[in-house]
DNA sequence: GACTTCCTTTTACATTTGTTAAATAGTCAC
DNA sequence: GTGACTATTTAACAAATGTAAAAGGAAGTC
């Protein structure tokens, strides 16, 4: 497991720098996961028990309303995933999470992270930032949903790389709060 | 101030028991507002450095979208209101909280806080906690205006107590994601 | 009570988005 | 390559929401 932490620990150094004792302690909550494309890696109904930090592939968060797949949520390569709504609360998630690439993942035992936060001040003070950045980010795409326009939101969208090289259009959609048809539309006015 | 943090000691209650030792630390950050309806607690382009619980009143978190007033947020008595996108990042914030209802406020001063986290764990955990709190509020609302249709989400507003009777139509309206117009349309469909 | 101001509803029309179905394009397995 | 399956676009119509302006209501001041 040493080496292949390497890179989760650059990541959590944007944050926060753990001394030594806090990254070997926090080694002891990780695991690595392989996962092929289209497969869950979390199920529907299913209490959140784990954080994800992504080495490679791209994971959506989605549920079903109406019979529909709604996409909530992408995370790529270098980024954490995890379903706060039900990690923090410890209740039963509607939503499930599907890897939409061959991946390659680190998972953290939240149980066991928390009895880390005892001991170790650092780690929770880690963790704290990270999920502190991830609250921003939601309070901007909110804010996004509730007064910009599909188009704006596309447009916004399309500045940041990989997302429609890497995604099918119909999570797009779904994902920006409108049909596939109405993403369609939009496209054709653009060009 | 002793007697008046009484009623804020409760509300943290609900998410860590602090020690003797941590609530008088915290005391020294915390200071009393009196503030009339209608008057901006924060302004527009200032870095939030303040967390507020209100004792009594109603609080909104406002922004202009092209010269139209757009509420993000309420906060009511008994809870804790924040600009986040601004107070965790240090940036400027180009949204304003003001009161709907004169209002009695408790300010905690942010930099005094984070000095205290080092020294009380206590406390990093407590603010931990009420914002993963917040978290998980903010991904509901999201999801609600993400995929719940103009109409589902004015009812499940009208299950919350308060709301409707103390807050005028207009600022409703665009906390929704819609226009006042349109609200008007869905209350007289639902008579 | 009359006046002013602000809040809310209503009306008429334009625009956007949803729905359903069909057509087209692309991908994968064999 | 062929066939099956999936993804995307297009079309036609319905429903929802936006815009602008006017009309009612409600609340406060003098």
């Amino acid at each position: 497991m040493g080496s292949s932490m390497e890179e989760l620990y650059r990541y959590f150094d944007q944050f926060y720098l753990l001394n030594q004792a806090s990254r070997d302690a926090l080694e002891k909550t990780c695991s690595e996961i392989l996962i092929l494309k289209n497969e869950l890696l979390q199920p529907f109904g299913h209490t959140c028990k784990t954080i994800y930090y992504i080495k490679s592939g791209i994971a959506r968060i989605f549920y079903y309303k109406d019979g529909r797949d709604i996409t909530e949520y992408f995370a790529f390569e270098n980024k954490i995933v995890a379903r706060v709504e039900s990690l923090f609360p410890g209740q039963p998630s509607k939503k499930a999470i599907q890897m939409l690439e061959d991946s390659h993942l680190i998972a953290i035992h939240v149980p066991g992270l928390y009895q880390l936060y005892d001991t170790f001040p650092q780690i929770e003070r880690l963790f704290r930032l990270i999920f502190e950045a991830g609250y921003v980010e939601t309070v901007n795409r909110m804010e996004s949903l509730q007064f910009h326009t599909a188009e704006e939101r596309y447009l916004d969208l399309l500045k940041k790389p990989n997302i429609i090289q890497r995604i099918p259009l119909k999570h797009i959609a779904y994902y920006l709060g409108i049909t596939q048809v109405s993403l369609s539309r939009i496209r054709s006015a653009l060009k």
